[in-house]
DNA sequence: CTTGCTGCAAACAGTTTGCAGAACT
DNA sequence: AGTTCTGCAAACTGTTTGCAGCAAG
């Protein structure tokens, strides 16, 4: 799955003329093989430990063509820094959001999505993508 | 409506032991008069244009107290600035963001709303507040 | 009179950008 | 060879903070 990713990539990469380069796949190597909702500072750390000589901005540059491509997301929470997620194909999440501990707990629920549709209907409105997040106490943290 | 805000901001700041000042006055009658999803900019540009002595700080500081006393609510879009919009008791109301004008329409679902709380229900979590924004092309945007 | 609040400017954090050299095709 | 990409550092943007003076209680 994450070779599909990498494929998923590479047309995207092809079809806008970008170049391969080592920076980019080390990059998309890394992003894959983290945990969801990962910081751009957290990212860059991971790269540089492994690839000292990447810079942050490429890491930036390359995080904004990943969600371009759509194999990652930008979230924005409360915490002052752009998070990616990683997108995948047919299925959306959203989140609960443990203000406790900072957990984030994911969910799917179709019948949510099938009621944005209505709304959206409704309204007259195209969705290009959505964003559910409800902050509260996890199960632990409510005690 | 607008006046039993103004006395809900009184209490939250007398239980503080907050001083009633000019300036925070000010910024809440101009607050209260704005529609929703203001940002922290625009509101200083409307405060300075009738009181130019009120400074930028005092605008951040002074939304942020509102939004601790319930009065107002932080909410974080994808154009790099907070904005605040007004909390109404026992409403809740979700966005319909276009990408392309950057309209905001507003709507409420109270079934999606139940959702939730079944889905917090089943993961144990307690819900303090929830933002679903649905991101897309509205209904002028999308010809 | 005491303490909190304000305005200013400087500091800050996260992100973006200009540019010269390196790397891909 | 021709372009795109990269790393660096500087620039930018939105927000926060330190501090001296002002104002509320």
């Amino acid at each position: 799955m994450i070779l599909e990713k990498k494929k998923a990539f590479n047309s995207f990469a092809a079809a806008k003329g970008l170049r391969s380069t080592r920076q980019r796949d080390i990059i998309l190597d890394i992003f894959l093989s983290t945990h969801q909702h990962i910081s751009v500072e957290e990212l860059y750390l991971k790269v540089k430990s492994s690839n000292p000589g990447i810079g942050q901005a490429t890491v930036y540059r390359t995080l904004k063509l990943f969600a371009e491509s759509g194999l990652a997301r930008e979230i924005l929470l409360h915490d002052g820094q752009t998070r990616y997620e990683h997108v995948v194909a047919g299925e959306h999440h959203d989140h609960l959001v443990c203000t406790g501990c900072n957990a984030i707990i994911e969910f799917e629920d179709e019948t949510i999505e099938n009621l944005q549709k209505d709304i959206a209907l409704r309204h007259g409105f195209f969705i290009r993508s959505h964003k559910l997040e409800i902050y509260g106490l996890c199960s632990t943290c409510r005690i």
